[in-house]
DNA sequence: GCGCGGAAGGTAAGCGCTTACCTCGCCGTA
DNA sequence: TACGGCGAGGTAAGCGCTTACCTTCCGCGC
């Protein structure tokens, strides 16, 4: 059914030599245009689709990046969640690969995909690699083999490049609206584990809030989350226990903060009226918990572009200095802050709406009508709206 | 900076054959227990990783299967736009891939994307092809090299496997829906291009639908839109002028609904009230138009999921029988056809805050509250909601 | 008429693996 | 003791390309 033909075949079938035939395909010289048209017309004919795995192997480069990421649907079953935040990812990589002519190998590391990621490795001229999918041992190892780009993930001290959100001014951009707009002078700061650089940096983001705001400033996190579920309802509890609550929690990450929601509410304290909850990640999960969940954003689909930009810059050029690029987070301002409801779903309808009747008026709806796509398309960038 | 180490120097560092690596590393057998721990001990202290190319050549097979899409973002500007259509398909084929152990290669075809094809396909063991990201020329071409899974465009009519969603079933459900829900008896059908085998398996949903119902059925659509948002403009106005408007327009998709939408507007007429509209497909816009469009939702990550499955199956038995699978489809209700609005995200948030209490009491909110995300991940599935 | 340069194209050596086939040595058996 | 068989491992021929290097041939200048 599907035999792959070969560049011998081709070759044979217009009477000339393999290397004419790579000539011809990589446009090179050496041949008459003449021989040009009969080598086309046999690949043509025989429908000829060069090797990959031969050409790779002579090339000693596929045209092939990696992307692996732990997990592809971290609240996988429900059709609805979104940002998906791994698809960004995936769509601000496919993009910035595109436009350099190479394809993207995607593999998530859960489960099985551990051996798959070796595999990935050996076919790849370069990987991307996202948050925690590699222990920084496998990362070591397989930096050795291709250049890395590492995704969203400080706790890799390695000399690799890095692409990560602004962490610390995300921090520090969520607290000062805890403070400013809800003039909260008590804040506590549930921190992941202490190693961690991105922990860090929040708790960094979050000192120099309080710094400018004049406010005493923590030498330490109120208590450390290790970044997980349990871990949050582990320190609220730990807070709680220690009496006179804070006006407002900021967890480190979003899950923490859903395990501290649900430790406020069996406690039987009101969020946000009784007390505020801030995270950080704006999990898909965080817009539904009750309440909506205040938190940070990172740029995931820039993100994912400008990594494979950086890995294809240090591919063409393997020995230039490390690169290191941060992105600007945004605040995504939902209920556990103590914000009142934003404008939703209506309000944005009327706005898309706004928009298409103005495209109809403008030129009447029967040639317009086509445009109206389109213009949603590029104008909605500046219409970001949030849940 | 990033070296490869090969099978020769693993080879030679602990004084074997390549032969015998290669052995040691496929777990095969001619081998002591003692050279097998050599060799995987250099292996290790070199950080070999196995060339792909070098494997894929000599197996003849890459453990790779490719993704073909037409393009990963359609209404790509905005962050918040979902179901990521795209990558739903993306999402199943990487879960679908990974059960297998093979990677996913995936390309846009669009623009530059057209060249990447080629060697896409040079690299795969097989490809999923999506929607129009091919030709059909060049399905025919690629097919000669690769087994090839065609996905949701039954404009094919080569003897491929296919994968697809319920044309048929799907408009049915949607035309009953209006004959019953809103007891309309005078609906017209907006097709797209007469050949497309989709817009005819719509159609004929249609006229199933109509004849259920003992309504006369027609025996074409009532116009000719074809797929595109100015085409349904064009036709909405063509019925308009007709003059006597039927209750509902049924657009054979939702890119030509919008574009009616526009006109209807243009023209005065409400909707719902005054004429009911409806599309097929759910792509990300049509939640957002004014009214919200009732239409019909393709299960985008079960067909990626099927597509490679289906795939992989073609590879490891080349011969057998062509295959096509037909998934039903999803009725999404919104406002264009006349219903009152649904539970929105109150209702939703409340849920899965029902949940989120439910788990936190069960058995506290300490032990308990790490149980929540991964109850709702697996609850989820129950909780399919609709905006 | 001869030599030379360049265009056109062929030759063959890899690229890093896999694997069919072969060798060697040892043990058990007749 | 001779021999078959088997475990352990080596040899080398590919897999389908690319490309450095070589050959051939033609046209041109002297």
């Amino acid at each position: 059914m599907a035999t792959r033909s070969t560049i011998y075949q081709v070759a044979k079938r217009c009477g000339v030599s393999t290397a004419t035939v790579s000539r011809v395909m990589h446009d090179g010289t050496g041949f008459s245009p003449a021989t040009r048209q009969r080598v086309l017309a046999a690949a043509a004919a025989l429908r000829w689709v060069p090797s990959g795995p031969a050409r790779g192997l002579a090339f000693r480069k596929t045209g092939i990046v990696g992307l692996l990421f732990p997990d592809l649907a971290p609240f996988s079953e429900s059709e609805e969640e979104s940002p998906l935040y791994i698809d960004q990812v995936i769509r601000g990589a496919e993009r910035a690969a595109a436009a350099a002519g190479v394809a993207v190998l995607i593999a998530s590391t859960r489960g099985a995909g551990r051996k798959l990621a070796r595999a990935v490795v050996g076919q790849v001229d370069g990987l991307v690699v996202l948050a925690r999918s590699l222990t920084v041992a496998e990362i070591e190892t397989f930096s050795r083999s291709v250049p890395i780009v590492v995704l969203a993930d400080r706790s890799n001290r390695s000399k690799l490049d890095y692409v990560g959100a602004d962490n610390r001014g995300g921090m520090r951009e969520l607290t000062a609206h805890l403070l400013t707009a809800h003039r909260f002078t008590r804040l506590a700061f549930v921190g992941g584990p202490a190693r961690s650089p991105d922990s860090q940096e929040r708790f960094a983001g979050f000192r120099k809030a309080l710094r400018e705001a004049g406010l005493p400033v923590p030498g330490r996190p109120a208590a450390d989350g290790g970044f997980t579920e349990a871990g949050g309802a582990r320190a609220m509890r730990g807070l709680l226990a220690k009496g006179k609550a804070p006006q407002a929690v900021l967890f480190g990450n979003d899950e923490m903060a859903v395990g501290g929601l649900a430790v406020l509410r069996a406690a039987g304290l009101r969020v946000p009226s009784g007390i505020a909850v801030t995270g950080f990640d704006d999990i898909a999960l965080s817009r539904h918990v009750q309440p909506s969940l205040t938190t940070v954003r990172q740029p995931m689909r820039d993100l994912g572009q400008q990594a494979v930009r950086l890995l294809l810059a240090r591919v063409a050029q393997p020995a230039s200095r490390r690169q290191s690029q941060v992105l600007p987070t945004q605040l995504v301002v939902r209920r556990s802050c103590g914000c009142p409801a934003r404008r939703g779903m209506a309000a944005g309808l009327r706005e898309v709406d706004k928009m298409m009747a103005a495209g109809a008026e403008r030129s009447g709806p029967a040639e317009r009508s086509r445009g109206v796509l389109t213009r949603l398309r590029s104008e909605a960038a500046g219409s970001r709206r949030q849940t």
